[in-house]
RNA sequence: GCGGAAUUGGUGAAGUGGUUAACACGCCGGAUUGUGGCUCCGGUAUGCGUGGGUUCGAUCCCCACAUUUCGCCCCA
């Protein structure tokens, strides 16, 4: 038997009408937020991953796609989509737009070759925006509340955001070293993954699971010390407008996000529901003012965020949260014989292009077998077909909650079940 | 990439080195000769993850691989 590839998943059955849910959820937000949908490709040049997440990052050093194509040219699946979306703002020369910022929303695939395990797989789902070239604090609120408000309309709860500022380029920079200096002499009685950590990312390290709690990393320096002046002020602002928003959040000086690009306001939107394991980040993002440069466009700021929609479906799910999904059909159409079947087929037809959903036997089922996969589909009104009745041009209908049964001419049929939906 | 656990039919699952691998749900049929959802009865076909090995004989023992799952790393 051939199997689906490791950490990929086939979406069926209810799960699938779940999926379908979300997406409109998701897509319905974004354009009451008055975003504009956008498609880039799956696969992308690799360097544009490696430029724009950065060379050192862990999504790009081990956990990308990367593979040459029949014509020798070194592509990528790509990873996130950020990089995509801003690739195509550049090439596309989007900074002339009329209408700006531009604000663009997406969904797809995203890949990244990982030990798979529940909430984290190698093919997932993301759906995100970008706003770009605007770098008004109002629009850092207005993307922090996006997922928020995602998840509140669709019934979420125990969800937290965090919120951190990176500053510019010399914060980061200056935080870096101070951290090194602070930990220089203690990094050696600390755990493993910290030592690594203490040359690749400093950051990293403050929110360790092994050494977290200690006292070392509680005291550490916060990067919130190292702003500047614009930056703290400019922080503030963000945090002024979410409150304005009555947005709940909490500043965690800890949420460092593992993508390069990164500066100033960074957040995540944990989920805090039992069953969701280590994979508990619904979404995250923050801003990138310098990636459209980085990528050879204009000096452009930049505001996005991704989310898991897989992530997201398992949080619905564990929440134990009822999705309004429209179940059942319309009408489901009965009969036993031959020419009652022919009848079938064209009323079928004819319902269906009346603008209702209707299906009919097809497995020679029983009457008794029709009435249950009726049930099955939980459909409002059963077509029973009778020779006799249709030689009057009547069919009989039964509304399959209340059980009446009536008589219905051919010509009403159409009427009757407009009435009656 | 590292460490642990799991893998029996459509589903949930018992079980054993040896003729037909429980039980339940589901599904199909019958009682009910064209009106069901209760009840009773019957049926349910390439079933023991895949490939090797040990053995007279393997679903059960051994090895490898695959997939899933939990944790780490990291992240959505």
């Amino acid at each position: 038997m051939i199997t689906k590839q490791k950490g990929m998943i086939d979406i069926t059955g209810e799960t699938s009408k779940k999926w379908i849910y979300l997406n409109d959820a998701i897509r319905s937000v974004f354009e009451k937020y008055n975003y504009e949908f956008i498609r880039t490709p799956i696969l992308e040049a690799s360097e544009l991953f490696h430029r724009g997440v950065g060379e050192t990052t862990d999504i790009v050093t081990k956990e990308t796609y990367d593979f040459k194509d029949r014509g020798d040219r070194e592509v990528t699946l790509r990873p996130e989509g950020t990089a995509g979306v801003v690739r195509s703002y550049i090439e596309n020369k989007m900074y002339g737009d009329a209408i700006q910022p531009k604000k663009l929303y997406y969904t797809g695939t995203m890949y990244r070759y990982e030990r798979p395990q529940s909430g984290r797989l190698r093919e997932f789902t993301q759906y995100g925006c970008e706003v770009i070239g605007c770098d008004d604090p109002a629009i850092d609120a207005e993307v922090i509340s996006i997922p928020v408000s995602l998840f509140k309309l669709l019934g979420l709860k125990n969800v937290k955001v965090g919120i951190n500022s990176l500053g510019d380029a010399k914060t980061r920079n200056d935080y870096h070293n101070a951290l090194k200096e602070y930990f220089k002499n203690d990094i050696k009685n600390m755990c493993e993954d910290c030592q690594k950590r203490y040359d690749k990312n400093p950051l990293r390290i403050l929110d360790c699971k092994v050494d977290g709690e200690k006292d070392i990393i509680k005291n550490a320096p916060k990067i919130t010390d190292y702003l500047s002046e614009e930056a703290k002020e400019r922080f503030e602002t963000v945090q002024k407008y979410l409150d304005l928003m009555g947005i709940e959040y909490v500043v965690d000086t800890n949420i460092v996000r593992g993508l390069d690009y990164y500066d100033h306001t960074v957040f995540e939107v944990m989920a805090d529901i039992p069953g969701m394991g280590a994979q508990n980040v619904l979404c995250g993002g923050g801003r990138y003012n310098k990636l459209v440069s980085t990528l050879g466009g204009p000096e452009t700021p930049a505001m996005g965020f991704g989310g898991g929609l897989d992530r997201l479906l398992l949080a619905i799910e564990s929440s134990d949260i009822k999705l309004d999904i429209n179940n059942g059909i319309d009408a489901y159409i009965m009969y036993v014989s031959e020419d009652e079947k022919e009848y079938a087929v064209s009323l079928n037809l004819a319902l269906r292009m009346n603008g209702f959903t209707s299906d009919m036997e097809y497995m020679s089922r029983n009457l008794k077998g029709q009435f249950k996969q009726a049930d099955r589909f939980n459909a409002k009104f059963l077509i029973i077909l009778n020779s006799e009745d249709i030689a009057q041009g009547k069919v009989k209908i039964k509304d399959n909650a209340t059980k009446e049964e009536q008589l219905v001419s051919e010509a009403d049929l159409i009427d009757f079940l407009d009435m009656n939906m």
